[in-house]
This record gives structure tokens, sequence and C-alpha cells, in this order.
DNA sequence: GCCAACGTTGGC
DNA sequence: GCCAACGTTGGC
């Protein structure tokens, strides 16, 4: 079990708009960038990640799950560009803004702090359950696959 | 709205 | 294969 984070300007993909898409998840579709693309290959059904709003809130506010693994992308007219489905597992009770990510010492070497542009990133286990804990949700329960 | 960081493109 | 020019992302 691997953990990721998922970046998305609300204004385009909102958190509330992948809840809507229940248990059937959606495809993470747009991802134009080699990097992205390739830790998306990696994922196995099951992996956990965090939905995160760039831009507007600047915050994690969600728990996904991968639901299928790495197909092409069905919003790219080049095939070399894939994607998983994830879906929505559960709110994060408190949302967990940058600042306090940037404000927390074992979290200083995350990739979300060190490279603002990768979209699409791979969450050590500790991190992710340091951020469980700062947004109230109980860790044992995010993480399980 | 600005701009730093990063990625891509294309001329040579 | 180098690198200047350009485009995009996303924090501030």
């Amino acid at each position: 079990m691997r953990y990721w984070l998922y970046k998305s300007e609300p204004a385009t993909w909102s958190w509330d708009q992948q809840k809507a898409k229940g248990e059937a998840g959606e495809e993470w579709t747009g991802v134009r960038n080699y990097q992205a693309r390739n830790f998306m290959r990696e994922m196995k059904t099951g992996d956990r990640g965090f939905f995160y709003h760039s831009n507007e809130g600047k915050e994690v506010v969600g728990i996904v799950e991968v639901v299928k693994e790495i197909h092409p992308d069905s919003s790219a007219d080049d095939p070399k560009w894939e994607c998983v489905d994830i879906k929505a597992v559960m709110d994060v009770t408190t949302p967990v803004s940058l600042d306090r990510i940037k404000g927390e010492v074992d979290l200083k070497d995350m990739v979300l702090v060190n490279n603002s542009r990768l979209s699409v990133q791979p969450v050590k286990d500790e991190e992710f359950r340091r951020i469980c804990e700062m947004g109230g949700i109980d860790p044992a329960k995010a993480m399980k696959g």
C-alpha cells in the first residue's frame, strides 16, 4: 500500500464534484506531465491518497482511493497520456492548509512543500499519518486498504 | 497580478 | 545535444 497526493483547482474539479461520483469514482484526467503520469503508473487499486485544493484553499480536504489502475486518459488526443480512476473515501474533518504543513518540521521534506508544480505526487507513510492527525481523522481508518 | 520554478520546444 | 525562448503552474 502506497500513499499519494492529487492536486486540483476547485474551480476546475472540486472535492464536492469528486464526492458526487460516489463509489464508481472518476478518471483523474488532465495530467500532461511525465513525472506525474509515471507516478500514476505505479499506483495499485486500493492505494489511498489526499485530495488537495490548489490555488483556492490550498489545503488537504479529503481522502481518496484508486479504483482503476493506469489506462489511457480519455480527455487526451495523444495516447501517451494516461491516468487512473479514484473515488472519494472520506472528508478530512478539519482541512489541513499548506501553511500548517509548512509549519511542521516532520513534513518539511514533502514534495508538496518542495516542488509546488507537481500535481500528482507520492506521500510517505509517516507524512500521511501526520496529516490525518492534523486533520482530525483517525489515521487507521484513512490508511486501511 | 506577479513571478519563481520547472518543463517543453526548436534553432543551431 | 545544448540552450535560449517560451509556456504553465501555483504560491504569494
